[in-house]
DNA sequence: GCGGGACGTTAACAAAAGATAATAAAATAG
DNA sequence: CTATTTTATTATCTTTTGTTAACGTCCCGC
């Protein structure tokens, strides 16, 4: 396994700001801990069935989670490059993961190891900042769980569609349409009619207005 | 605003005590910021448009979480006694809240602040322990939380009451039918014919194969 | 006890979504 | 470059869900 660059380190560094600040010797203490892993298109982060150890962060590429359900694969999420990845449940649990994660495309990642927080949760000179690097992270991840769940209890399946691209998230052009249908709750085929509808607003209403 | 009895901060000790274990120096430091609020029924513990600044635990009662779109009340959760309720993205990020928590039993609870987690976070004699605190109850809230995306994406709605069902949660007895509909992600009438074609199984199969 | 509102079920109809299949376009591998 | 696979759209049909309204029951407040 490889060691991450000076330069992928840095760009590291500046994301993990937003949730804690590192003095020099801490991010030294932290990187030693850190590798460089390569996922090639279609090659796994974790399987299901699996313990997930790792946290990721991506430096390059695109991520699904899916799972599989009556032989079918059913996507759940994706993220992209500046982003965390891990199944976060089966991290935190150490219980084996429901989903899969999977690369879409050629993937660069910063992986971080249970085994490695766990060490260093134990190590005086950042065993705090790693409480409040847990805590911020955990408490970031469960804000997007929350707007997400709100989205499938007050939104319909089109208003989400619409959401998504309001938000002007890369998804939209990164991701092929059939999982993000899935992401969204519908089947692919719901989704082409959605776009059918939302891209051609009003086509029956204009005749009876006029 | 009236103190816990010493019985009251007693549960609420042994239920903390699945996140973290406190000494009793502590529990003692950490009970001073306790407080004991009594919501009759229909009464708001949070209302959307406000920041929640609380972190409850509930003695007593029930308590459901509500937005409020196109001026219908849609319900999103519920807990029970021996659970923990907040608002926890606007807790959080310190945003006004998007959804309204009312009590739906005359209900009684333990109520931790804002100010009080801040103000112990830099107390030296328990600040460690309240990182923690912190951390694993925002673990235990994504875990919860990734479950339920996971039903919304993988299972239909017949097949998340099913879930429900076998769960053997209280909810089903002591929560309103029309609330739990908007918690699947369905309407009152919708489940209602759930109900009907899960209660009566194979009533259409049995003749063909007979 | 009485009256009014909340609750759950059912029916009838409309709208939306799922399932399946056919087709065409785009991406990929060889 | 070509053959194959993947992807997106569309059509058809079925199933499910939403909508609205009616009805009966239960509970609560007065």
């Amino acid at each position: 396994m490889q060691k991450p660059s000076q330069l992928q380190l840095l760009v590291y560094r500046r994301f993990l700001e937003q949730f804690v600040v590192f003095t020099d010797e801490q991010w030294e203490i932290f990187c030693n801990e850190l590798q460089l892993k390569k996922i090639k298109k279609k090659e796994f982060l974790i399987e299901a069935g699996k313990v997930c150890n790792e946290v990721a962060f991506i430096l390059r590429g695109a991520i699904r989670y899916y799972h599989v359900k009556d032989g079918e694969e059913i996507t759940n999420y994706f993220s992209l490059e500046n982003e965390m990845v891990s199944a976060y449940k089966s991290f935190l649990t150490q219980k084996p993961s429901a989903a899969y994660i999977e690369a879409i495309e050629n993937t660069q990642a910063i992986i971080f190891n249970k085994s490695s927080l766990e060490k260093l949760l134990e190590d005086e000179r950042i065993n705090m900042k790693m409480e409040r690097f847990g805590r911020v992270v955990a408490e970031t991840v469960l804000c997007c769980y929350d707007d997400r769940v709100t989205a499938f209890i007050i939104q319909t399946p089109e208003e989400r569609y619409v959401s998504l691209l309001e938000s002007g998230s890369p998804i939209l052009t990164r991701i092929p349409q059939h999982y993000i249908a899935n992401y969204l709750g519908i089947t692919p085929v719901s989704l082409s009619r959605i776009r059918r509808r939302v891209s051609k607003p009003n086509t029956g209403l204009r005749f009876a207005a006029s």
